[in-house]
DNA sequence: GGCTTATTGGTATTTTTTTATCGAGAATGA
DNA sequence: TCATTCTCGATAAAAAAATACCAATAAGCC
């Protein structure tokens, strides 16, 4: 339906953000054996606004009901959905260093809708190993193993000299979205999903508050 | 100066995260030997809008020169400084698991003013090792260590289960900022300061536009 | 030396996001 | 049954952030 998509153009980023900090809660809840849930509840728990709780609840598509709240399985399902994550995206991993490892053993990533079916690295060496479970094929067999299985997601875990070279390789081989753990910003066409996953920014973010804390004890 | 810390308090989120990925930048540009820069330059290779260049880099307290623009080094000088980078801040990381291994090996940390200097584990068994140079001690030595050595920041690896806990113990042993790299919310006092790194927002973001625009296709 | 142009830094405007307010609906208990 | 209370959903106000605008300034050029 038209409402929909309208809809997810409209839905502000940081409320998007938000969705899976409540689907890691909701989960927790379902485990529990909790049936309901108020949007006051899961605000008084992440410490958040009740009204913003419901807003970004509001943009999956859920409807509650007053003196009751959400069903907790339909809310979750709500929020799966909209971010769709009902189906686990298969994805390509590029670059098996020490981060790229490390994502590749991450049992998380079921829950987040997203499936690492292989892994992909230019170094001749590293190419028909096997980490955790998932074969390293060589680089340039990407573009065609890529349009074989319909993978649309690219994760980028090379270093940062390489980080454009091979973001290339995805783009040219039909991939709709990478999710870039470089510390480069990419170039890619328009129609192209880059999302930079920053790990710098948010060490910037606490540094910056650890150094007003700081000056603010010295002065005092 | 008071002013300095009135302007922390201040300085907008957003900004503050896209600091390091000017100082990215600008540290590629001294490298090549340039020697000025202007807000325009910046915003066209970051794709950003000139005058938040403009406004982002005003809040580290930098001040340019008309039709020239800022002094490379000097302009690096600034974002280090209110980031707190300029001295490498001294860091205990806790759990080393698949990801906080591969953390304990990222040389990039050096530019962003973080230093590992050990890391701990729950676990016996791991305690003893050495992973990438960093011994590794058992969790209940982190208390004095973290007093003796006045370390302020914690980066936190540990499985969701154990988060909490592992937190708790960071609390208690003074530390004053968590980098925390699980899923959990972590309930901590108001002068601790908590940064939760949220692989899953960005990831909804990625995969909640990759939704829309399958959908769009779909339609049309 | 005066003119043109690029760029800063401050101010103003617009947009986005958050927070507050309020009416309506539904469960609970008298 | 009816009042009470809790919670949703919509609307309005406030705050934050992004964007646009403009005067001042300095470099380069004629």
């Amino acid at each position: 339906m038209a409402i929909v998509n309208t809809e997810l153009k409209n839905a502000p980023l940081p409320s998007i953000k938000r969705l899976p900090i409540y689907l890691n809660m909701l989960r927790l809840m379902q485990v529990k054996g909790r049936p309901v849930v108020s949007c006051t509840h899961i605000a008084d728990d992440l410490h958040l606004d009740p009204t913003q709780v419901r807003k970004d609840l509001a943009i999956t598509g859920i409807i509650g009901r007053p003196k009751v709240g959400y069903q907790v399985p339909e809310l979750i399902q709500s929020i799966e959905a909209f971010l769709g994550w009902k189906k686990a995206n298969e994805a390509f991993l590029v670059g098996v260093g020490n981060l790229g490892s490390a994502l590749l053993g991450y049992e998380g990533f079921a829950h987040l809708g997203l499936k690492i079916i292989a892994a992909f690295d230019s170094h001749p060496e590293k190419a028909g190993k096997t980490i955790h479970g998932r074969e390293v094929f060589p680089l340039e067999q990407l573009p065609s193993l890529a349009s074989r299985m319909h993978v649309h997601i690219g994760v980028l875990t090379v270093p940062a000299s390489a980080a454009q070279s091979a973001a290339d390789v995805l783009i040219g081989s039909g991939i709709r979205a990478i999710w870039n753990f470089t510390a480069t910003r990419l170039d890619a066409p328009p129609d192209t999903i880059v999302e930079n996953v920053e790990l710098a920014s948010s060490l910037a973010v606490l540094s910056s508050k650890l150094e007003a804390t700081m000056k603010n004890k010295k002065k005092s």
